[in-house]
DNA sequence: AAAAACTTTTTTATCGATAAAAATTCGGGT
DNA sequence: ACCCGAATTTTTATCGATAAAAAAGTTTTT
């Protein structure tokens, strides 16, 4: 019945997402029309329509009459963004434990099994990063999703992007010493248990300390440069041809 | 120095935001670029871009191939926006009570005095309601300013415009029975007692308030006839196809 | 007269070109 | 050698044109 146009633009605010999230274009990154037409093949008019909404969820900044980059990160935002993060989740998942249904039930425990899965694989090193962190977003988006807040929802998908970014720009390798498939497990059996008290208590647990261990990252010396005017050294590499 | 270069698609955003928070475009009116080039005088790439920034903030939604439109409004969301609203800047308050500095209350002492004096004339019928909103945003940024956390103002910001809107399609006439002067002032007394708690129950309780009456106005028969802008076509249903 | 199929009109999404602004290079004067 | 400023290159922001899609209108068929 509803139909899907996807419009070249669309292409291009997907592939951006996934490229700034990934951390395959570094913080405070050049995003040049030119390199970024023939990256993806796109014409210039969708990639600005594209960096334009991306500039509105602070994905990337746009300056002036300068171009675009990649937003920048900075120990300080992190904590911000977490802090918001966990502001917003706790309350979306409370919501969602008093109004979930059994459909909600069967979401979030789907969404569990196939983040486990993904867990487990990882674990014995013959899984990929992306499928976790896409699984992972699934997760979290499916405990919230009974909030009955579609602005909750917004809003955590837009702070939950802003947290992966941070994850994956830190953290290229897997703390031995954390039991997420036990941290997300627990917080699944008291939505299953309707214990909000319990299920925004082990999701603040759990952003924090995913929050601890990025910090830790960024700290010991491999902060990325921070953005200053006209000091935007590539020292990423884009790494196409 | 920091410059400020300002481009047409900035231009084009500040138009269009001002034209659909005022509601002088209605909710679910069509976006057209043909009108809007002619409108403003603003070529239709600038257009699109600043559309799109809007369409990430939620304030315009763009279909497929069908082109932009003003978001629809809704009681439901209404609620929805309100709750968030509320929970945002509770926080914000709290944080800005507990980190305020001295200009932190003069800018708030500032504020509140430029827009006692827009409530004083618009009580005698002599000031403008552009005015006194434009004032009444800057009071409530003033007031958690000083919170410390970006992403919470930049959380503020977005649910109060959206909140602006709501209040502006439906309140074009003021409640009598409601003293507003004393609300904002009584929040403001609060921050500077350092009453954290105070802060944000009055902050609550005024963004009630609102909710209340827009309330009251939207269920009361659909939106009230606003200044006549070339009202094309049924603004409040949800039209479908 | 209603439904279906075709045609015309309108409007959107996109491209290619261009003017303007910023970054960069280069060269003389101190 | 170094700094300042003019010329050059690069890149951004914007326009005008165009192909494609949707909407509106028209005709034909039942």
């Amino acid at each position: 019945m509803d139909e899907t146009p996807v419009t070249l633009a669309d292409l291009a605010d997907g592939n951006l997402r996934r490229d700034i999230l990934s951390g395959a274009f570094k913080p405070g990154e050049k995003l040049s029309i030119a390199l970024l037409t023939n990256r993806y093949a796109i014409g210039a008019s969708p990639l600005r329509e594209a960096l334009s909404r991306l500039s509105a969820e602070h994905l990337v900044v746009l300056e002036g009459k300068r171009g675009f980059t990649v937003a920048p990160v900075s120990v300080a935002e992190l904590d911000d963004i977490s802090a918001c993060r966990r502001l917003i989740e706790t309350e979306a998942v409370s919501q969602a434990v008093a109004a979930g249904d059994e459909a909600w039930e069967s979401r979030m425990v789907a969404a569990f099994h196939k983040l486990d899965r993904a867990e487990e694989r990882i674990q014995q090193d013959t899984g990929s990063l992306d499928e976790w962190e896409q699984r992972n977003r699934e997760f979290h988006e499916a405990v919230v999703s009974a909030c009955g807040s579609p602005w909750l929802i917004r809003l955590q998908k837009l702070l939950y992007a802003q947290h992966e970014r941070y994850r994956r720009v830190s953290l290229t390798f897997r703390e031995p010493d954390r039991d997420l498939r036990g941290e997300h497990r627990a917080i699944m059996q008291a939505c299953l248990d309707r214990d909000a008290a319990a299920a925004a208590r082990l999701s603040a647990e759990h952003i924090d300390r995913t929050v601890l261990a990025v910090h830790a990252v960024l700290a010991a010396g491999n902060v990325p440069p921070r953005r200053t005017r006209s000091s935007t050294r590539t020292a990423s590499l884009p790494n196409r041809r």
